[in-house]
DNA sequence: GCACTAGGTGCGAGCTGGTCGCATCTGGGT
DNA sequence: ACCCAGATGCGACCAGCTCGCACCTAGTGC
């Protein structure tokens, strides 16, 4: 099985661990979100009806909420636009530009340091995960 | 005249410089951005209509829109729900609390070696303006 | 297996936060 | 005072969800 199909099969049983009921519908869009990294509603609902087609997109938006408050995806805003899923257990950070639109991935460890130094200084634990970090790439610059 | 006013004064010349008319909505408008910072644009109208109840909403999106444009105000998202509004001269970030809402102050200029790691490791000129940094407040964690 | 039922789903209406087309009006140059 | 490009009021429209409701089904108990 591929590492997305595994990533999958854990979040099933995690969610089903919690009681929760596993439907087609459920199981195809952790497919879908385990396989492809920032996706919005709207395009999962297109990959979920290539295979499924009676899954309507408010079952997705549904199901995603699910997810979400059982802690295995996440959404979040890279700019204007539709928010953007991904598993939970992402271990990058989203830098955006706002030239171009294109999106870097950085390791969250490499901000430990500084979100270190924000709770030391103001008391508040920044997780920079809900918004991306905007700003312009090196060709926009 | 308040600090307020004097900002909107300078405004209203510097779009006049650029060519851009000076209406009495977009001068009501003005005045109220100046006056208060991170008003959502139906918070502007609500402020707006007080002492001219015919400026239309659309005409206070589209200024906004032209204003940001000319470089005067820039809006920036705290969370979910409306954009808000600042003068571009704002020196501060956010720190928004996702657990009870509250917005923390912090100046700028305290990013200014982070940036420079950013733009020094990735390539990357991180502003930190179009999104709030999100994360927990003291109180919250 | 089979029935039962709480929880999930399809469907479509509705909502928030804007965006736009168009006829009319007006700031500011002459 | 006149003129007209650019600004405005108004309402229709749009993206991106959110929700109410009747029907359906996963998973439990037998």
């Amino acid at each position: 099985m591929s590492a997305a199909g595994q990533r999958a099969e854990v979040l099933i049983r995690s969610l089903r661990e919690q009681g929760q009921r596993v439907t087609t519908g459920r199981r195809a869009i952790i497919e879908v979100v385990a396989a492809n990294a920032d996706l919005s509603a709207e395009e999962i609902v297109g990959f979920v009806q290539r295979d499924h087609p009676e899954v309507h997109s408010s079952t997705v938006y549904r199901t995603l909420e699910t997810l979400e408050e059982a802690g295995l995806v996440r959404h979040l805003h890279l700019g204007h636009g539709p928010a953007r899923w991904q598993l939970a257990a992402d271990p990058s950070y989203r830098l955006a530009c706002e030239g171009c639109g294109t999106v870097q991935l950085v390791p969250r460890v490499r901000f430990d340091e500084v979100r270190r130094q924000v709770q030391a200084e103001f008391g508040f634990a920044v997780a920079f995960q809900h918004f991306a970090m905007t700003g312009r790439c090196s060709a926009c610059q």
